[in-house]
RNA sequence: GGUCGGGUGGCCGAGCGGCUAGGCAGAGCUCUGCAAAAGCUCCUACAGCGGUUCAAAUCCGCUCCCGACCUCCA
């Protein structure tokens, strides 16, 4: 396999580039994670699904890739300006009378499943900002050595002004200092730090703060930034290929991230900054902060989640009633390739009618695919599936461009469709390509796979099914049709469908 | 208010100077006892107004709408 020359477009540049690793065939990429103290949503999927696209691609393009996705566990303030001091995390823990990790655990074990259920695959190392307090407090300790913090009350910040004299800080926003500084907007609780866009690396702990570490500057917690800082360099080094996240994060936490580690080690972190667009309701941000997010769990069953049930985990969650947004369930694949049918940097709106029109789509390339392994070969093709497989190429090559390898894959679709209808012609040699083709894309970097259930593995339905529609089929041949057309019915009615074709009659049970 | 990104056919979505994707829906035809599936054909759009160019959905300017970020958020 011949590594692909692949564009990744660039927010640093804002424009794409030629992706050059560092140690070539090694790649390292950073993603940020979930924050556990809430399910995730199926925005977020959207992001993580995007990486894996991107994470899938890469590895079948030939890379060694170490993704490294963190989890996020410490617990951010959720609101320091009114002077709470208290976490998210720590809030429920006290008011659930839980400990704070039994949350963690909760969410944690939610959030893999619903990764699992969509098929995204496990990163490489998933470490969590808990498990690296030493790490952050010494990352902070090094960026102070460097000036470029300072310590007020056991709460160390980070001076940006100090840092944008030497240093570009809006390098990743394209935003200039000056206008930020200028930011007419007000915040109250500034007071303990010396600019307005400092930021905490370490906070003390009030004495309601659950989540509690000792540090050289007393009992506290890491700030919002640093774990990514820290788990990034310690596992790719002060220098790695790609970091990744949602654009929501490009203006704080990246930009800090940023700042972190220029701080602390005098070199840019990032070569490549990639960022995923949000998934919007009704054109509207899918957000916590708007109330307007749904869970993975609601939209695979189309029904609401019990304001009583313990938890969102798909397979543990309590269910009632029919959810108000959806007009029916769409299973996890049909997500999927709906999130794969737009670029991951262009805006997706959630409707049912896209996501019917996904449902459609997809069972289409996945009968095809089923047809594929069905087909012979002839002497000689009358279409250029060579010409196929390397325009798939392409489209991946040009910035991941899923909506236009789906495209290419519809094409092929079609020459399936012929081909088994026999209005075109396949040689054996390109039969071949197209079966690898359609299972490399399909489902290696697409990372889709076969929802229904194959009725194959089980005997008692097939032998029971053949039964029918042996009936069925002497009842055809009597031209006996209300008969035969009884039986259809009525295993329509069981949610089993049945296709007639030259080869005999195949069924289904329809999800 | 500042910064950034958008407005594409009935819907979803690519493209980002010439070759005018793809999916869904709709119409007709073929196949079929009828369905379903599949094939063939049709429906040909780029917010508005100017400009640059032999040529613009694509570049430039203005206008109108929408969104994101500026505060935790994928």
């Amino acid at each position: 396999m011949t590594i692909q020359q692949i564009e990744i477009y660039n927010t640093l540049t804002r424009k794409k580039e030629k992706f050059v690793p560092i140690n070539p065939p090694f790649v390292g990429m950073y993603v940020c994670g979930p924050t556990l103290y809430s399910d995730v949503h199926i925005g977020n999927c959207r992001t993580f699904i995007s990486f894996d696209l991107i994470y899938r691609y890469l590895v079948h393009a030939g890379y060694k890739v170490r993704y490294v996705r963190n989890i996020t566990d410490v617990g951010h303030l959720e609101d320091e300006v009114a002077g709470a001091g208290e976490d998210r995390i720590g809030k429920q823990a006290r008011l659930k009378k839980l400990e704070p990790m039994e949350i963690i655990q909760r969410y944690a074990f939610g959030f893999r499943e619903v990764m699992s259920i969509l098929n995204i695959l496990p990163p490489s190392i998933e470490p969590t900002a808990s498990g690296h307090i030493p790490e952050q407090i010494e990352m902070t300790q090094k960026i102070m050595e460097k000036g470029f913090a300072y310590e007020k009350d056991g709460n160390i910040y980070f001076d940006v002004e100090k840092f944008s004299k030497t240093n570009n800080y809006g390098i990743l926003s394209g935003r200039n200092i000056e206008d930020q500084l200028d930011n007419t907007r007000t915040l109250d609780g500034q007071e303990e730090k010396k600019g307005r866009l400092d930021f905490a690396l370490w906070k003390k702990a009030k004495p309601e703060h659950i989540m509690r570490w000792n540090s050289p500057w007393g009992i506290g917690f890491p700030g919002w930034h640093i774990e990514c800082s820290a788990m990034s360099q310690k596992y790719l080094g002060e220098t790695f290929d790609i970091h990744g996240g949602g654009m929501d994060l490009i203006p704080t936490h990246h930009t800090n991230e940023i700042a972190q580690s220029v701080g602390c080690c005098g070199v840019v972190p990032v070569r490549y900054w990639v960022h995923t667009n949000m998934l919007t309701l009704n054109g509207q941000k899918m957000s916590r902060s708007l109330g307007n997010v749904f869970l993975p769990v609601e939209l695979f069953t189309g029904m609401k989640l019990a304001a009583d049930s313990p938890t969102a985990t798909p397979s543990q969650a309590k269910l009632e009633g029919k959810h108000p947004l959806f007009e029916k369930a769409y299973s996890p694949m049909c997500v999927r390739f709906f999130i794969l049918q737009t670029h991951y940097r262009s805006t997706l709106d959630f409707s049912n009618e896209a996501l019917q029109a996904s449902e459609k789509g997809f069972e289409r390339l996945m009968n095809a695919v089923n047809t594929l392994e069905k087909l012979k070969p002839s002497e000689k093709s009358s279409a250029d599936i060579k010409s196929l497989h390397a325009k798939c190429y392409a489209a991946m090559n040009d910035d991941f461009n899923s909506p236009i390898l789906l495209a290419h894959l519809f094409d092929g679709v079609k020459i399936i469709n012929s081909i088994h209808a026999g209005t075109a012609i396949v040689s054996k040699e390109d039969l071949t390509l197209l079966k690898k083709t359609f299972r490399d894309f399909v489902f290696d970097v697409l990372g889709l796979k076969e929802e229904k259930e194959t009725s194959n593995n089980d005997e008692l339905a097939n032998n029971l099914m053949n039964l029918v529609l042996e009936i069925r089929n002497e009842a055809k041949s009597k031209k006996d049709f209300s008969t035969s057309d009884k039986i259809r019915d009525g295993l329509a009615k069981a949610k089993i469908s049945i296709k007639d074709s030259k080869e005999g009659t195949t069924w289904e049970i329809e999800n």
